[in-house]
DNA sequence: AGCCCCGACACGTTAATATG
DNA sequence: CATATTAACGTGTCGGGGCT
């Protein structure tokens, strides 16, 4: 029962930690002089998150205004590892050369492991403090934290602060000691952020496999000398390595980037920080992207037969039509203009006679082409995981192409998830709806391979965020890996 | 050690959707 | 008109990685 008791306690503490709105009204009440920016309440929330990324600017923009955040490297010990039950015992911060430290006076009884790896002993009788067996002196923690305060402000500037591992240890620590001492609205009318060095080395450094300050440390750093577990030393190290030359390519990036990303909104998201993680880059390895298109006799993968196929890279374009080894469905007919006289094995387009290969050779050709390039190759087309990608599988493999093609094809691409993942807000996304909203002025014949090919080239090229769209356009891509899971055509074709 | 968050998988279910 | 796939859920399990 007692137990019981105990532990229903414990969890009222955490809910206090998770939501607890008090401090965060209380602060935008708070949130005093300055900042007239913030309008109403209900919108403080968008305002901190666009906030941050004034960070990113300070590359181009000389950092002239006062209001960009700078980082604050900080560094606790404590008594153990428990955020809600320990008691700190020091704390270090540094900015540029200023440098804070204090140590404190903890309020329960130092844990085996601290004392073995933090030198740090207390006689609570004494209320003395040791350090490696010396005495130091130390202040009762709303003292020191009171300091640690003002010395943040004397920077005049937001901070963000940045620690190893913070988002689940230093800054959960803080939180609850800074509640418990009241010293919360203060602290935070200073603080914007925290930001955790440890995800960011996560991010920026995958292929390292420890990522603990002291791995880092001896890695990056291997000449320095530092005592690991003195706040002042970690702190100081944390600093050097995320400034160190090598990271300076990306430390303009990938500080802000994560300060910017921790939209800490206080305290709502203390106890619960989601940082995207950034997709693993892919190979540096680029195929090249091939748009096509093919036209059929109808919709069944399996059973129907192709009628033409087109394709295109840069300017550099293949067509050929197909004699079709059945009969052409009537929504073909009628919409693919496509219309075939068996007898004289004549294919027509609208109404006029075309050249025709019989479907062994077009596909010939077409692989052909694709090997022309002499590069790895992504198809992509619209739709085509679930209709070109199929029916040409089938078509290749009934004709011995498949081994020859998938030698250069990679994967497929599908357009039309791409343009799903783009464009949400979007109903449609067929080829048709998103050629007239996107190139209205575009004129082009529907459901003729060729042009449907020119027409999803210049969709998906046009686009203004071309990135981003390369971005999706790659992972759907990746994707496709299931057509090809060790680089050989397994079917998830029936 | 104690904790806990996360991501990775592995399932299953459902609704939506584009292709000729 | 056929139809497979996908995203988006929900569930459950497992192991890894950090802090003092």
């Amino acid at each position: 029962m007692d137990s019981n008791r105990h532990d229903s306690d414990k969890s009222t503490i955490k809910k206090a930690h998770k939501v607890s709105p008090e401090p965060c009204t209380s602060k935008h009440s708070k949130h005093d002089t300055h900042s007239e920016d913030r309008t109403t309440n209900s919108n403080v929330f968008n305002k901190r998150e666009t906030d941050v990324p004034v960070v990113l600017k300070t590359k181009k923009e000389k950092r002239k205004t006062d209001e960009t955040p700078i980082v604050v490297y900080f560094d606790l010990e404590t008594t153990g590892l428990d955020v809600k039950t320990e008691s700190l015992t020091q704390i270090a911060a540094q900015f540029g050369d200023k440098k804070f430290s204090t140590y404190i006076k903890p309020r329960c009884r130092i844990g085996k492991w601290a004392l073995e790896n933090t030198y740090l002993k207390y006689d609570s009788k004494s209320s003395t403090l040791y350090y490696r067996g010396q005495n130091v002196s130390s202040k009762e923690p709303p003292e020191a934290l009171k300091d640690f305060i003002h010395f943040l402000k004397s920077f005049r500037r937001p901070i963000i602060l940045a620690a190893h591992f913070c988002h689940k240890f230093d800054a959960q620590i803080l939180y609850k000691q800074l509640i418990d001492f009241k010293l919360w609205e203060l602290f935070s009318s200073v603080v914007t952020g925290f930001a955790d060095t440890c995800v960011m080395f996560q991010n920026f450094k995958p292929a390292l496999r420890c990522h603990k300050l002291e791995a880092l440390a001896s890695f990056y750093l291997p000449a320095e000398k530092f005592s690991l577990h003195n706040a002042v030393d970690d702190t100081r190290i944390l600093k050097s390595l995320v400034e160190k030359k090598e990271m300076k390519i990306c430390y303009g990036m990938t500080v802000s980037k994560h300060a910017t990303k921790l939209n800490y909104t206080f305290p709502k998201n203390l106890v619960n920080i989601n940082i995207p993680q950034e997709k693993k880059t892919t190979k540096d390895e680029t195929p090249i992207v091939v748009y096509f298109d093919l036209e059929t006799t109808g919709l069944d993968v399996v059973k129907e037969s192709l009628t033409q196929i087109a394709a295109q890279f840069d300017d550099q374009t293949f067509s050929v039509y197909i004699r079709p080894r059945g009969p052409i469905g009537r929504w073909a007919l009628e919409n693919t203009h496509l219309s075939y006289d068996r007898k004289s094995l004549t294919l027509y387009y609208k109404g006029k006679k075309v050249t025709s290969k019989e479907p062994q050779d077009a596909l010939k050709d077409f692989v052909d082409f694709l090997k022309s390039f002499s590069r790895p190759i992504i198809l992509a087309a619209h739709f085509c995981h679930q209709f070109d990608a199929q029916i040409l599988y089938k078509q290749l493999v009934d004709h011995h192409l498949w081994e020859d093609f998938s030698s250069i094809v990679n994967g497929f691409a599908d357009t039309c998830l791409m343009f799903q993942k783009l464009k949400p807000s979007l109903k449609y996304h067929k080829l048709e709806a998103l050629a007239s909203k996107f190139l209205p002025d575009e004129r082009f014949s529907l459901h003729n391979a060729v042009d449907d090919t020119r027409i999803l080239k210049s969709l998906v090229e046009k686009q203004g965020k071309v990135d981003m769209l390369r971005n999706e356009f790659f992972q759907t891509c990746l994707q496709t890996k299931q057509y090809f899971p060790k680089g050989r055509a397994v079917l998830r074709f029936r």
